[in-house]
DNA sequence: CTGTTAGCGCGTTCAG
DNA sequence: CTGAACGCGCTAACAG
């Protein structure tokens, strides 16, 4: 039982070990904001290394008001998408030298309210919330915590509060143009998720719009949580239903790899019977089979934006990033050379060119 | 540009609104350590209320000594198997009304010793670590680190610390003995992972004590990373060698999962011309296809039992779960109902029965 | 220019 | 129920 607590070592310890005053660690800690004598600073280095002096943090955040740390707040960290986006801000932060907590608000709204409330008070150095709740409820929390907020992955612009996403609607149209115009689909069916409340969201826009300007008859819409499970039920349906449809469009990666299960254990072959495209584009998407034909959020860019738009102080911003077209196996298309993927930028709009061959 | 920042209320304000001393205000926040009379109680309360008082955590943590934030240190928080115990790390810590701090070591061993010293210094009140280094390396900076330090995933118990696991080499007997067993193969070859340094580890071992044990002629070994790329690419030098094996055990779903994509650009029918076992059983291995037959980890326990031995400031422990075996369609088994999971509880050496029917 | 002293930040808690 | 000391690090003000 050896002691894992050994005394803890203060300032006071290293300033008496340099044989300086606490106020010259402290200038050497920090490289300021006064100068030290080059040899004096050795000394006091010295001694820091010694001791193993670390700086409390605790008290550093209480005198400077700044706890270096930066709160994030998801529906399920352990969705593949969300984890991928927390490693990112986790990413962008240590490259700050910030640390990151975590929480999930489990896709509860008093959860995630609480949650919030909960990091706010410690003091977190900004907030980042990828919230279930919708506008109205957000603004109105907002004002009341002393934290700067920015809003990450939200449909829409919110007033007040910067926001970062994705352009779900011009995935969804480049994902949905992609089956009819080179695919030859008379229409696409939606696999949409359940969770947003209070918005409207971009990727079912895009769908519903793209759709509707082709002049392609009304398709199923099928609701399902954002989840492998969710994805398999709301696939079920859609599959043994009549009128199955031959194209679909996943509103998320795990929707669709669930859809992909049903479609296995139906027999439908993929993409054969079954074309299927995907919205986030995930790693799990690259893996499953057939692999996904999918719109790939910019998850680091998105991130790193996050984390800046939150630390700045200014005024609010909206960013929206474009997102990647990555042709893969599950809507027909032949498929590439393993590990290398076909890439389109995406533009809003952007005309998709003739089928790669 | 409305302010996010409002003056920030303290103890001061709320007793001045009050007409009581700031003490009393913390007897009210803390119930305690002394008692208030219950109408004075009442008004403290409402001008905490009407000011939206809430206590400063820097001031907090200095004055206690004590945060309310542990530190998880994972590889790769956005690998499945880390993404679903940093959630149940979370949980188990949200529950105490504890929050979590996580941090990625990218698998580097310089950057993982680097975030503990940080995450010590922050003054989290617990660190659990799923490191990559070996034993030796932990304990030599274990005794430096002024924080309770509890294992991770640990392959083996390490002196002075406590570890909390998975029956790594009772998992992967149950899984190789499934194959020889039920399923008549003669030998099972293993896709092993490379992160660990100093370890010897359990599922490697298991592996090979269950092929001796029964007399199973050499298999080949093929060494990559815990990730779907690394088990893609020793997939493809597994399958693509000459004396291609019959049944392979993946040390991990992600490597399994990579395998699988292997297997279907090869042509090679999974089960039917290759059996695929693998080790940890997070929810990805369920949705894949075919179905991962696999030992699944007890991420719940294992995180909620480390938060407890981080946090009891006792004697180090050693807890070792078992896993549990999850028969699917990989292994050549019929599979089930979807949803519906044939379960058996591992007890190391135990004896599989026949094959589901 | 180099170094020291002392007050402050905010919540907790003991003596009064 | 109040007053005040304390935890630790930061930095303005002051001294040599």
């Amino acid at each position: 039982m050896n002691d894992q607590h050994p005394r803890v070592v203060t300032r006071a310890d290293v300033a008496r070990l340099a044989g300086v005053s606490t106020a010259v660690v402290s200038y050497v800690v920090n490289d300021g904001p006064r100068p030290v004598a080059a040899d004096t600073a050795a000394r006091v280095r010295e001694a820091i290394e010694m001791l193993g002096y670390r700086p409390n943090a605790s008290a550093r955040a209480l005198k400077l008001g700044t706890t270096g740390v930066l709160g994030l707040v998801v529906p399920d960290s352990s969705n593949p998408f969300y984890a991928e986006l927390a490693l990112e801000v986790e990413r962008s932060a240590t490259r700050r030298g910030l640390a990151l907590l975590v929480a999930s608000s489990n896709s509860d709204l008093e959860l995630e309210s609480r949650l919030i409330q909960d990091l706010a008070s410690r003091q977190v150095d900004g907030l980042l919330v990828s919230a279930i709740s919708g506008p109205p409820r957000i603004t109105a929390g907002a004002s009341r915590i002393p934290v700067p907020l920015t809003y990450l992955d939200a449909q829409l612009p919110v007033e007040g509060v910067s926001t970062v996403s994705s352009d779900g609607e011009a995935g969804a149209r480049m994902l949905v143009q992609h089956l009819l115009r080179v695919h030859g689909h008379s229409t696409v069916a939606l696999l949409m998720g359940t969770a947003s409340t209070g918005w409207v969201d971009g990727r079912e826009l895009g769908w519903q719009r793209t759709l509707r300007e082709h002049g392609a008859p009304d398709a199923p819409l099928e609701r399902a949580p954002f989840s492998r499970k969710g994805g398999y039920e709301g696939g079920l349906r859609l599959l043994r239903g009549r009128g199955r449809p031959a194209a679909v469009f996943a509103s998320s990666d795990l929707q669709a790899i669930g859809l992909l299960r049903a479609a296995h254990e139906l027999g439908i072959a993929v993409p054969g019977e079954l074309a299927v495209v995907a919205y986030d584009g995930t790693e799990e998407s690259e893996y499953c089979w057939p692999p996904l034909t999918c719109a790939r959020q910019r998850i680091a860019d998105i991130a790193e934006a996050a984390v800046n738009a939150v630390l700045d102080g200014r005024a609010p911003t909206h960013r929206v990033f474009d997102v990647d077209l990555l042709i893969r196996r599950s809507c027909g298309c032949t498929g590439e050379e393993p590990g290398e993927l076909r890439t389109r930028r995406a533009r809003p709009r952007d005309r998709i060119g003739p089928p790669p061959t």
